[in-house]
Parts: structure tokens; sequence; C-alpha cells
RNA sequence: GCCGCUAUCGUCUAACGGUUAGGACACAGGAUUCUCAAUCCUGCAAUCGGGGUUCGAUUCCCCGUAGCGGUACCA
């Protein structure tokens, strides 16, 4: 054991550069004064934004707006294997495309607002330091030499014996070497890092509340974790409790492959004297593999990848209102009550979040689409299919553009009164729904055969006869009327039969939304060709 | 292996220790002055197993089992 008067000496040993104290560091970051909750999202930027980064930072967002609180936007790039080009830009323009927006943070690569920055880690490592030297003075943590490959070979070692693996206790090789060694290790270049000198016994239990879990029984820690690496960047174990603490965090959201960290968090709130801040560790989305429910994963799930979604053109706030669906399962209550309110009025509470992890159910969110879709406008409808398709389909964007009004049409069918038309789940899906409206994508298609249900001759009978009677002013009533009328003329005993060959002529298609509005919407002149064209090919 | 968390229809979930175990999505069937969609109605379908405690257990306790997460100089 080293004596407090040798580990003031290591400290300063270790750290020369670093003249200020955990005080001079509190002064930059006055505590905060605000009512509601202070929460962060911290990704990393790896350049990879998943489904479960949109679920976090959206719901820490909604739980600190909702509270009259702040939120915060913090990269935790301490890990420069994984960094990757523009990784911050990204994440900020993809959780912007989603509408959640921070009040403090990372804006792109290089610049932050707020007063509690730096929001980026690599530009905080002074701080660490501060809080390493602090820690090893204190005799909380000390230098380690343990390379690779000795670490690798304790590893073996533990396994023979069916121990723990791992740096703890007698296997923490270098917790106690005398200052003496030290120095002659430093001398000689020895990279190192500085680890925690745990002081917790894996035997004892304590317990804890999580906010989700509710109270929680754990082991102490007895591992000396790495703190600072060879780098000099801080761990996440480091960093966590230090940027959480003075930045004036309130409480911790964070998925739930933290939470078997949470013992060493503890140990360090204590030895760096913080105040422990309340965690709350949220299931993570999970997916079916081969029957098997697994944590989402970035390289096996490229599904999951938020650009799918944009790509394929869910709407960005039912993907939200799904997400609101997975935290608080009263949602969908709420949202069948109240199916014009917009999410912002649903109140998240956190003690309901779900404790195990939810499968994503691609079916429930199409669902939540197909509804949402159907509160829009049909001038709102327009106006997201253009959004969408100017990114991502140039093509159906030049249509959209070119034929304004006419879509708007198009999109109103079905769209006013007690039947609302729910077939559109994602823009994707709307350049299928215009092909009957235009000539040029209809010739492309091949028109659907019902010949088994009404021969030749018969259809040709059943669309010259409807061409001396139809009027493009007729109500829908009298439209009907007169499909009526022509089947029992002709002799069939279904009206629907006389539709579907009118519907087929007119559309190509056997299933359409309703034939009587669609007719409205192309008019007379088009509505005669297409039956005409349609006659003729009959031969 | 060790540590921890979790466990209700296929999925997401609800149920002061007392309910015919409820709802939603999905699925199936029916209704609807045209097909599809929508809507409405109906149906299908669950408390992981074993022990306790209790008059009574989905609920509390114990033991299994399973799933998940962790077990890194990744986060």
């Amino acid at each position: 054991m080293r004596t407090p008067e040798e580990n003031r000496k290591l400290a300063d040993m270790l750290f020369p550069e670093v003249k200020e104290s955990p005080e001079d560091v509190f002064k930059k970051y006055p505590k905060r004064n605000v009512e509601g909750m202070v929460l962060r999202f911290a990704p990393s930027p790896t350049g990879f934004i998943h489904t479960g980064n949109i679920y976090t930072g959206f719901v820490s967002t909604k739980l600190a707006k909702q509270s009259g609180g702040i939120s915060i936007l913090r990269i935790e790039d301490t890990d420069k294997n994984r960094e990757i080009e523009n990784g911050v830009t990204q994440i900020v323009q993809a959780l912007k495309g989603f509408g959640i927006e921070f009040d403090e943070g990372m804006e792109d690569e290089d610049n932050w607002k707020g007063e509690y920055g730096p929001y980026i880690q690599s530009k905080r490592i002074d701080i660490y330091h501060v809080f390493a030297k602090n820690l090893v003075s204190k005799g909380y943590a000390y230098p380690c030499f343990l390379t690779e490959e000795e670490l690798e070979e304790i590893r073996h070692k533990q396994e023979e014996l069916k121990e723990r693996t791992g740096c703890y206790g007698k296997w923490a090789k270098y917790r106690d070497a005398s200052t003496e060694e030290i120095e002659d290790l430093l001398n000689k270049g020895g990279k190192f890092v500085i680890r925690l000198y745990s002081t917790g016994d894996i035997e004892e239990s304590f317990n804890m509340k999580d906010l989700v879990k509710g109270s929680v029984t754990l082991r102490e820690n007895d591992m000396d974790a790495v703190l600072l690496k060879s780098d000099g960047y801080p761990t996440y174990h480091f960093a966590h409790p230090i940027d959480d603490t003075l930045m004036g965090i309130t409480h911790i959201t964070r998925t739930d492959e933290w939470f078997s960290s949470v013992s060493l968090h503890v140990e360090l709130f204590e030895k760096l004297g913080f105040k422990q801040i309340p965690y709350a560790h949220l299931s993570p989305l999970m997916k079916l593999d081969n029957g098997k429910k697994r944590k989402l994963s970035k390289r096996k799930d490229p599904e999951f990848a938020v650009s799918f979604y944009l790509e394929n053109g869910y709407p960005k706030k039912a993907l939200l209102e799904y997400l609101l669906n997975i935290a608080n399962s009263n949602f969908y209550d709420w949202r069948i009550q109240n199916p014009q309110k917009d999410i912002e009025e649903f109140e998240l509470k956190i003690e309901k979040f779900n404790k195990a992890g939810a499968l994503f159910d691609v079916i429930k969110l199409e669902d939540i689409c197909k509804n949402y879709i159907a509160t829009l406008a049909a001038q709102e409808v327009y106006e997201m299919s253009l959004e969408w398709a100017r990114e991502y389909d140039e093509e159906l964007a030049k249509l959209l553009e070119e034929n304004k009004d006419y879509c708007i049409k198009i999109f109103n069918i079905e769209r006013t009164g007690e039947k609302i038309r729910k077939d559109i789940a994602k823009f994707g899906d709307i350049r299928d729904q215009l092909v009957i409206f235009f000539d040029e994508l209809l010739n492309n298609v091949d028109i659907e055969d019902i010949e088994d249900r009404v021969g030749k001759a018969k259809q040709k009978n059943i669309l010259n006869e409807y061409l001396k009677v139809f009027n493009i002013s007729d109500t829908q009533e009298i439209w009907f009327e007169k499909i009526r009328n022509l089947a029992s003329e002709l002799g069939f005993e279904k009206v629907g039969d006389v539709a579907m060959v009118l519907r087929v002529a007119i559309t190509h298609r056997t299933r359409t939304p309703d034939l009587y509005q669609v007719m409205q919407v192309l008019g007379e002149q088009k509505v005669r060709e297409r039956i005409q064209k349609y006659v003729d090919m009959m031969i």
C-alpha cells in the first residue's frame, strides 16, 4: 500500500500538466436552476443511426420538454477506432429529420450551443484528467502497465481456475505497486492505463432504485476498471459520471445494456465525491431472429437503420407514434380516444416504460402509419409525398409538381366523409396508387384479365351500352342507378359484374378506390377514351 | 461458466390477493345499394413449470426453466 504522501507524488508524476483541481472545474459548470428534468442523449458518431437511437433520443427530449426541463445532445467519441467522418452531423441531421431537437449540445462536427460544453468528449480530455489526477492522489486510482498479452494470459489462467475474469483484487498486478517501481516503468516509457482502485466487495449486495426497473439488488463492484485508456481518452465508465454531473443531468436515461455496469458507476460516483444521479434503464428494441429474440444490432440489422424508414417513406411522425407506443403502451388507447391530437399532448411516464425488451413490430408500425396518413388532408398528403419524392423518387416528384391540383384531387378520393380510405402506409406506396390516373404510367402495366368472369362479347356489350348513358355530371346515386339498370337489362344478376367490367376498362385493375370518384377525377374525356380504347382492343 | 434483469394470447400489453383474465395489432368469418380499402359485428387465442403462503395467487415467497443483457484500453 502506498501512503497518502506517495499517492500525491504519484499523481503529480502521472499528470504533471494538470494544474486544476476538481473545484476549479466545478466553477465553470455552475449548478443549474431548472424545475424540470435535465436529460441527455449521448450517442457515438459511428455513422449508423438506428431505430434504437431515435427511440432513446426521442424519449429523452420528450421527457425533458414535457417536464419543462432541458435536453442535451452529447457526443461520446472516445473510441477513435469507431469514429467516422461527419458522424456528428449525420446524427444531428437524422434526429432533426424526425423533429428531434435539443436545447443544448452539438450542432455539427465543431459547433455546439449551450453553456455546459464542450458537448463532445474528445474535447473534454483535460477535464477527465483533472478528476483522474485527483483520484490517484486520493489512492482511488492507479497506473496499470499490464499489456494486452498479459491481460490475455491472466484471463486464460482465470478461466482454467474457473474464477471470474477481469482485473480485480489479487489479479490487479499494479494496484499496490511501489512508487519506485512505477517511476521506473514510467522512465522506461512503459505504456499504461489508469485504473480504478476498487474497494468494493463482490460478496456484498446493495439495493437501489431504477426508475424503470424499480428496486433492484446488485453486487458491489470489485473490478479495477480502466478509467483512462493508454491514449489518454476516458472510457465510457469514467466519462459518464463526470459529464453527467458537470452538465447538471438530473436523470440518466440510457439503454439497458448499461445496467450491468451500474455497480461500477455507483462506486465511481462515490469515489469522485459526486451525488448519485438516478438511473432509468430503457429496455432495448428487439427483433426476432430465427425464432429468437435479440437486441437490434447495427451490423446485423440494416433494416433497422433509420435510413431504411426514410427511404421507404414511412411518415416520421408515425414512426414516433410507434416508438411512443413501445415506450408507454397506453399510448395507443390515448390515440384511439384522441385521434386528432398531436403527440406532444401525450404525457410520457417514465414509470410506465416496459421492463422487458419489446419486439419491433413492422405490422403494427404500418397500422399506425395508415391511421396517421388517414388523418391528413389531401393537401398535406400531397406536400409530404412531394417532400419525400424529391429525395427518393425524382420521377414521381416531377409528376407531382406538374400535376399539383390533379394529384390533390386524387389524394382526396375517399378522404372525406365517413369512410376514410386507409391504404397508404408509406410514401413509397404513392407511386403505385397514382398509376391509374396517368395514361403514361398505365400503358406500362398489364391489364388484369376478367374474361373468366365476363366473356369478351359481353364486356363489349356492357361498355358500348354504358357509353350511351354515361354522364359525368351524374350524382353518385344516379351513376349507380344506371349501372344497376344496365345490369338488369343485360341480364346480369350481380351489379358488381357490370361495375367490374367498367373498372377494368377504365383503370385496368380489378381493385381500385371508389369507381365513381375515380371517374370524377379522371373527367369525362379520359373516361370515354379509355373505355373506347378497351372496346377497340376486344377485337 | 459467473453476475444481473425479465417472464400474461402470434405481437404490444391491462388486471388494490377475489375479473367469465380486458384491450390493441395480426388472423378467420359475417354485414355493407360496385371491387379493394375503410367501418361495424363475431370468432380464434395467454397467465413458462414445480412447490409453498393464503379461504382464495397472474399478482407475494422459494426452486427450476427460458429469453435478454453484461462479463473489453466498445459504447
